[in-house]
RNA sequence: GUCCCGGUAGCUCAGUUGGAUAGAGCAGCCGCCUUCUAAGCGGCAGGUCGGGCGUUCGAAUCGCCCCCGGGACGCCA
């Protein structure tokens, strides 16, 4: 969902190392000239799209101008006429093999076909220590604050953090390596009545003399439940019993029941309230929940390889002095509106106002709206976000629609420009089990994070020790221990991230196609070779770097993928899919498989060949390792 | 009931702004290791793109209607 189209987050004129907007700019060129006699043409010639593709099909060459077909019709010839006056204008000078009407094939498709030199000349461009994704302008470079990871204090780290943590981490790398400064978020939930209810248990239970320092976050974890449960009172039973008269017994124990969790209740929002006005004793006790909850997120997030840390953290408590005046502002300004007593801040197009404050009747408190919108305050105003990405749960949806569209509305997310923030929620499906319903251990629990990466680092050893005796223990742990996170990253990141997945260890850790393992063991394939090249005493030393020949099809194919790999990265930055990241380089990796079976390169038929392959390996490292970094993968020698 | 998201090969998934004969991987079958890790490469087979109607030179992609699955729907977060 996104309020307004997120604009593309650097496009430059000329991006000369990649085919597709070299040959974009020739073709406008053609296009511009190639109907100055006929005015209407001439006029939707002038901004049309040369649509340029990479070719399907190897028969059709490179890639293909599909610019004709819908300018047949304004221009009031068939296709294959509008092909020929453009590529009677066209120049493509060296970069391609000569355009003639055989090039014209089907309806009007212009095949193209790059030229060896050309690609030679565009790898050495692209092999730059950017890699094509240079630093930005300072006035095309954008705050943008991605909102990420999301715990709840006193609950254990599960399965329902996973995909905010990866997803979240990966688009913001992403955002931030075509050069955006990027601000993370970890909007903690931190406040409100159930972080009450364990503070007010555990205050009690020190009062009984028991040394709640001594407790960890599972412990915690087990009285937050426990707190809950205390909290929950059948009221509604106990109306039914009495209606219908039912056993004396089962009524009074619903009656002990009932006032007991009434008193539990009570007790929880006096709590609350001492929280809030930040009584020094609730607050230490607050703040060692706090301590025990972050101290176990951050280190599964460093396990997870995603960089979240302590300054990330943005709790909801952060922002509970605001939420006062915050209401107050869209009352007086007449944003918001009192219904059934509650203030609600209405949407159009959404039938559901977006609720920021309670009734009287209701307890008058705020909402996980009214934080969020300040939220959106903060960010934009005070972190100078002009865009900000919330990767959280699909089922927020309608949640982020309304306090987007309030946001909006109040004028929170304005920019000095006088636009307003781009607001997106990045949203993502359910992780399933086997079964298809969602991911759970048998009886029922949420699977900790910590027990899924140790089993699929367990799973992972397994095979490496299988594959690979003769590592070294210690070196075999770390590779087990890599290996398993990317196997279980690489199967959250690569699939359409708005749609739900099945979670099997069995497939992500098969190592065999499109996974984790099989992206990491084609850097192994080439380090493993520049081993060997160091050891048969060959000088790879960049000191006369070798130019790039481009002569045998796997050659070429791998040069067209490398070539690709800037846009890959801009199309993740600019729409927040991952997943086309991960197609992008389990392509690269299948075209370096392929080239590495049938183009050997230690033992090349000439010196310059040899040369010029370890330079495709080379290059073809640089831009897995990139990828790879950016997925939160990181790269290793040996496997 | 209203709204949102899915439905593509036996299974798990890609499919860019509407482009050529809808692509991968797994599973199945057939080849390839005295040579840089076979965790690999090549090939065969496998499809009413949920269904229908429409728009278009052209639809998995856009529009409308239906079917199936999941989810969300005012004072929880």
């Amino acid at each position: 969902m996104t309020d307004q189209p997120s604009s593309p987050s650097s496009v430059r004129a000329e991006d000369d190392f990649d085919p597709v907007s070299a040959l974009s700019s020739r073709f406008r060129v053609a296009l511009s000239r190639a109907f100055s006699d006929l005015p209407d043409a001439h006029a939707a010639a002038q901004g049309a799209d040369p649509l340029i593709s990479p070719s399907r099909n190897r028969q059709f060459g490179d890639f293909q101008s599909n610019a004709a077909m819908p300018l047949a019709k304004v221009a009031g010839m068939p296709p294959r006429e509008v092909a020929k006056r453009i590529i009677r204008h066209l120049d493509l000078g060296d970069l391609a093999e000569p355009i003639t009407e055989a090039s014209i094939a089907g309806p009007g498709f212009i095949n193209i076909t790059l030229r060896a030199s050309a690609l030679s000349r565009l790898l050495g461009v692209l092999d730059a220590p950017d890699l094509g994704l240079p630093p930005l302008p300072a006035d095309q470079r954008r705050t943008v604050v991605v909102d990420l990871c999301g715990v709840n204090l006193a609950k254990q780290m599960h399965v329902g953090h996973l995909r905010s943590i990866i997803i979240g981490d990966c688009v913001a790398r992403a955002i931030e390596r075509v050069g955006h400064r990027v601000v993370r978020q970890n909007h903690v939930g931190d406040w409100g009545l159930p972080i009450a209810m364990v503070t007010d248990k555990l205050m009690r239970m020190r009062a009984g003399g028991e040394d709640i320092d001594r407790l960890d976050l599972d412990a915690i974890e087990k009285i937050y439940k426990a707190a809950q449960a205390d909290c929950a009172a059948d009221e509604r039973g106990l109306a039914a019993a009495r209606r219908w008269w039912s056993h004396p017994k089962a009524m009074a124990e619903l009656e002990t029941q009932v006032s007991g969790a009434r008193e539990a209740l009570a007790s929880a929002k006096a709590t609350l309230v001492k929280l809030q006005s930040g009584d020094e004793a609730t607050r230490r006790v607050w703040q060692r929940i706090a301590d025990t909850t972050m101290r176990e997120c951050l280190s599964v997030c460093a396990r997870l390889g995603a960089d979240v840390r302590a300054e990330h953290s943005a709790g909801e408590s952060s922002y509970a002095d605001e939420l006062e005046t915050l209401v107050k502002d869209l009352l007086d300004r007449g944003v918001a509106e009192i219904d059934d007593g509650a203030v609600v801040v209405r949407v159009v197009g959404i039938e559901e106002p977006c609720i920021v404050r309670k009734s009287e009747a209701g307890g008058g408190g705020f909402l996980y709206a009214t934080t969020d919108m300040a939220a959106i305050r903060r960010r934009v105003r005070g972190l100078g976000a002009s865009r900000v990405v919330y990767c959280v749960d699909a089922r927020q949806g309608l949640h982020f629609k309304q306090v987007f569209g309030a946001a909006i509305r109040a004028g929170y997310a304005d920019l000095p420009s006088g636009e307003h923030a781009s607001l997106e929620h990045a949203a993502f499906g359910t992780i399933l089990g086997q079964d298809g319903r969602p991911f759970k251990t048998r009886s029922g629990e949420n699977v900790k994070l910590t027990s899924l990466l140790n089993e699929a680092a367990a799973r992972a050893g397994e095979a490496v020790a299988a594959k690979n005796p003769d590592l070294a223990p210690g070196e075999a742990a770390v590779i087990a221990e890599t290996v398993g996170v990317a196997a279980i990253k690489y199967a959250d990141l690569s699939s359409d991230r708005i749609k739900d997945y099945v979670f099997s260890f069995d497939r992500m850790l098969s190592f065999e196609g499109n996974t984790g393992p099989y992206l990491l063991y084609a850097v192994v394939r080439i380090r493993s070779i520049f081993r060997k090249a160091a050891e048969r005493g060959i000088d790879d030393s960049a000191s006369d770097r070798a130019s790039f020949g481009i002569a045998a099809p796997e050659e070429k194919d791998l040069a067209l993928a490398l070539l690709r790999y800037p846009a890959s990265v801009r199309a993740v930055a600019d729409h927040l899919e991952p997943h086309r990241l991960c197609q992008y380089l389990y392509d690269l990796a299948s075209a370096f498989s392929a080239f590495v079976t049938n183009c050997p390169v230690l033992q090349a038929p000439d010196d310059a060949t040899r040369r010029s392959r370890l330079e495709l390996c080379r290059l073809t490292d640089r831009v897995m390792s990139d990828g790879l970094t950016l997925l939160g993968i990181r790269p290793l020698d040996r496997m």
